[in-house]
DNA sequence: ATCCAATTTCCACATAGCGGAAAAGAGGTC
DNA sequence: GACCTCTTTTCCGCTATGTGGAAATTGGAT
């Protein structure tokens, strides 16, 4: 039915990446269970392709051959999230974006434009670090605190305005909320007058992407937040169920 | 000491990727030369942990797990980069660039700034047409015409200055120039008053990436192409080095 | 309704991959 | 600088695992 080398080579792929792109093959075998004949045999394959590379200390690092990979699936999900963002401003009235976490950066992948006359300027492509922003707060709260934190001390956690959160204390303990409550907010904390609901796409369990409403602050705080969130989290379970081990 | 398996999926998802991320079983299937058993066989597999998606007309296409490896080894490359792009900044004087095509666009990676006082803005995370910038066209000069046709029907070719090119036919020349000469210009074609020189990084022989300096136009004019072009050669190649089948 | 091309399933066979254990190599320590 | 330890790499006989030709099924056209 399914075969097992490719498997576990994706298994020490993921491990890989879950290390933050790079780890020793032991610490890959601590994770995976493999025995280590066989980790290094699949890393050995994956190097001579090009899809993990080898440090001078002789640790493992994912390579360059993924981001063409990853660049050409990104380009496929964009499309496929086209009628989701749809439903999402037909829903709320406002602009929908979908991001993904790249490295330690958010990166707007795919938007809808709300069709009123003041609205969200067009952001894909843009980067921005996650601690100020809705969609930043829902991909981290769906990962272990401890690569959150790692995160945040490498980014840092500049203020973009007043209200943006600045402590590492404070920001866990919003995490924590977006993981209890299933959304979060933004509420000028990237720019002033701009607020934002952020609900999470998953994989399965996993969280593999965020999906947003942006617009000005007071017509995003007019709309009945729960009932909004309610809505805007069955349409990015429907999303997320198109990827994913799909029936 | 390497596993069939292994290489034969990763033959699939860059037969898929090659394919604009979407393919039949047996598009693939002559891409690859593999027989439709073990293709299928491979794909369920992939499709299984969500690598692969497959649409309603029976079609597969590249799924959304390889977003999440392609981003964490985007973060990888970049810091990678860092010292060879530094070391452009030291020959040339100039802002230096690392870009990668990603679906039909260009990404800045990651870039090492010029110490001048006027000099570019960071660009990393910013996302252009790759038929007005000098990265772009090395990029697309190293693939074959008929892809790069494609994208340019995608993206049809804005002008952006007087200076971009907006003809296929005057692309398609001026692509075959620059693998001629090793290096791609862009004189004024995104930014007036901005030039640009770009030269491919390598897996071996496939284009995977570029880098570039760029800056205002009269310092850039100043410089001995000829001269420049071959020190960043030089420099992407040792930095394609790091990557690919490394010795 | 019928055909044709494409995809999916099946199964006996052979071999490709497995994994335990031994060898080689890198650091660290005294 | 020699010794020891921890990690990575290599080896090899066994068999579970993956192979691929060919048959069955699906579904889109005509």
């Amino acid at each position: 039915m399914s075969v097992q080398s490719v498997e576990r080579a994706l298994d020490v792929l993921e491990a890989l990446a879950e290390h933050g792109g790079e780890a020793g093959l032991s610490e890959i075998a601590a994770r995976t269970g493999l025995p280590y004949g066989t980790i290094h045999r699949l890393l050995q394959t994956l190097l001579a392709r090009g899809y993990v590379r080898q440090e001078s200390d002789r640790r493992y690092a994912l390579g360059g051959g993924l981001v063409r990979l990853g660049g050409v699936a990104e380009g496929m999900v964009a499309v496929r999230a086209q009628p989701y963002l749809e439903k999402m401003v037909e829903l709320s009235g406002e602009t929908a974006n979908l991001a993904v976490l790249e490295g330690d950066f958010i990166v707007y992948v795919a938007q809808a434009s709300s069709p009123r006359r003041l609205r969200m300027f067009a952001e894909v492509g843009r980067r921005v670090l996650p601690h100020s922003t809705a969609v930043g707060k829902v991909l981290l709260a769906g990962r272990p605190p401890e690569e959150a934190v790692a995160v945040f001390e490498r980014t840092g956690m500049p203020r973009r305005t007043p209200n943006t959160i600045t402590e590492i204390e404070a920001m866990l303990a919003e995490l924590a909320a977006v993981r209890e409550r299933g959304y979060a907010m933004d509420l000028g904390e990237e720019e002033l007058g701009v607020h934002c609901m952020a609900v999470p796409v998953r994989d399965g369990s996993r969280v593999v992407a965020a999906m947003s409403v942006s617009g000005p602050a007071e017509r995003i705080d007019a709309l009945d937040r729960a009932e909004l969130a309610e809505g805007l989290g069955k349409i990015a379970l429907d999303f997320g169920r198109e990827f994913g081990p799909h029936s």
